[in-house]
DNA sequence: TCATTTCTGATGTACGTAAATCAAATTTTT
DNA sequence: AAAAATTTGATTTACGTACATCAGAAATGA
């Protein structure tokens, strides 16, 4: 049987009062007592029953996530993921509440934050924008004693707890293994389109990108990254420019999200011309387009898993206990057409 | 407030034990008030606090997992990773144990389904041997109302929960345009090292991956399957002998466990001879092939996460609650030298 | 109608922990 | 040594559910 606070009580000879004082670190118990408490905790073995401390507490830990107001698909299927955790919420004593921020505006971000902070929630989660301001505003946070975890985007040199998300700069490496492979040693041009230089995941990503195409495929050679901004016609015609202004390209390379108009695009060029395209993140769109051939492989990180981490992660930093981490590694997952789920 | 079982026994105007017969499925109620109470259940949407359940019935979930006493770094992997929620199962008040029987063995395993039963388990998880003998001894145990979950290798026919592992035959057709891509449509014939044609995830990988080979890539032959039971001194025997006997051989796609012994005979190869390999599981020594380019690409299932979602679906079972699908598929992990974790 | 069976209500205890109260013991200060 | 402050013990209630017992009500059979 799983020793209890009355095993605890008995074993350091003290009454169960002292020792729930010592275990929710309540004040007046004397240091020796303390440790011997302490020891007797150790030694003993004993571990919080968390289902019957949280049944006793009455307590359900209040979440937030802040997201960011940008519409493409992947933040579309983030928030739907968000939503598919508010609803089990209850079932598993959580009360999540989402704020949304606007797009890539780090002082928004952080008053957002020094805004919810004044609330003591049990934890947040955040998709970061890259910036002191909101690395600072994480900071306070921390220091306050508040769980904080990126998603999707962290925040180097911060103090969270914890980052829900893929290493970006080894995603970028990986895609262009995948492109100068399936490329097969041919010469030729590279296009990269990206949403914006400015998000870090995309600077990453770009970064991971070019050092292995640099080191292992001397014959390619990358174009001036596009910056789509994430649009679909901006992308669309960016492209449609590039790939009609120079015919060595043969390989292209989207890290982005903004994949609708950069397959119209491809869809457009001469059927004779085969290019073959890596890109980010699955959606309707790209699943289509990589059944039809249009894109060859896609890299995605997948948004429940990220959104179910980030909560299984706050919980246990509120508990206080420790996260397995391997289970919590977010995994680049890389599709073919023939593993599509 | 979430509600309680005060809040429907107010609602549907009878008493807390009336409810609580309701809830459990007790007898001694009628027909009419049964019906009442559980229409006053669905309309004030009360779900069962589980942890104060269990807490109230001290239960602890024994679950047993069945796996085969195969000695390759898979199944130790996966035994590591039992062995691992073992040391984790009192804080989640589950009693994991594990039985061990010969591998491919299907008499032996439906022998131990059999005796298992009578300990009327919370739960059983095995790594299936696909016989009939086998199915039968998992519906008869199906059919108790024990929960059944299969890891690794299914069991198609049976009447087993839930399926935790991959998709064997995505997996050989990934395995297929992998490396007729990496080819860059070369000529010439492909190797495949197998543990056992007997076992049906090894079938599914070579049927999948045949069918891509045939549609996509004809100027790939796939040589006569060589058969090496997973043993690394058999396996390195006959990829060398192939491999000096035919040097039209330009792929290798190895699909079973015995890497070992065919990483050996790859290194023992001229270094003047360029071989595309791509094989699945990832253990030190793919690890390392792969980095020092022995290797192209790892086809992965993290034994990991089959352990745990195979907890969590029985889990679930035993307690009568639903699983997050998307949470449970067990994904094909594809590294490549840059995305190793 | 009465006896019998079946159903329902009322109530209490338990699970392991949290949190509070008040009394008693111990230490520290004066 | 007395007074004050601090530490400790004993005890109780609560969380939401499970489960058992016993009494009383309703339905059924004769």
């Amino acid at each position: 049987m799983r020793p209890t606070v009355h095993d605890i009580a008995a074993a350091a000879g003290v009454s169960l009062a002292t020792v729930d004082r010592v275990l929710n670190q309540r004040p007046g118990v004397r240091h020796v007592t303390r440790e011997k408490v302490e020891a007797a905790i150790r030694e003993i073995g004993y571990v919080r029953d968390v289902a019957a401390a949280n049944l006793a507490k009455g307590r359900t830990y209040s979440f937030v996530f802040i997201v960011p107001a940008s519409d493409n698909s992947f933040m579309h299927g983030l928030n739907a993921e968000v939503m598919a955790a508010v609803a089990r919420s209850p079932v598993e004593r959580t009360d999540i509440r989402t704020v949304e921020v606007p797009a890539f505006d780090p002082a928004a971000l952080a008053a957002a934050l020094d805004t919810l902070r004044a609330e003591r929630p049990a934890g947040v989660a955040l998709v970061a924008t890259d910036a002191p301001e909101v690395r600072d505003a994480v900071d306070r946070m921390v220091q306050d004693g508040i769980p904080v975890v990126t998603v999707v985007s962290d925040l180097t040199g911060s103090l969270r707890h914890h980052y829900a998300g893929v290493d970006n700069i080894a995603a970028g490496r990986t895609a262009a293994r995948l492109l100068g492979r399936f490329l097969g040693g041919a010469k030729g041009d590279v296009a990269v389109l990206a949403g914006s230089m400015l998000v870090r995941d995309h600077r990453e990503r770009l970064e991971g990108f070019s050092a292995v195409m640099a080191d292992e495929f001397p014959d390619l050679s990358i174009l001036p990254v596009i910056e789509g901004r994430d649009d679909p016609d901006m992308a669309h015609m960016l492209v449609s420019d590039a790939l009609s202004k120079r015919d060595g390209i043969i390989g292209v390379y989207s890290l982005g999200a903004g994949n609708r108009g950069l397959i119209r695009a491809l869809k457009e060029t001469s059927v004779a011309r085969v290019l073959t395209v890596v890109a980010h993140e699955l959606t309707d769109h790209t699943r289509a387009a990589l059944l039809d051939g249009t894109i060859d492989a896609i890299l995605n990180q997948d948004a429940g898993h990220e959104v179910r981490s980030a909560i299984r992660v706050l919980k246990a930093k509120a508990d206080g206990l420790s996260v397995i981490d391997a289970q919590e590694r977010i995994r680049l997952d890389i599709f073919l057409k023939d593993n599509l789920p």
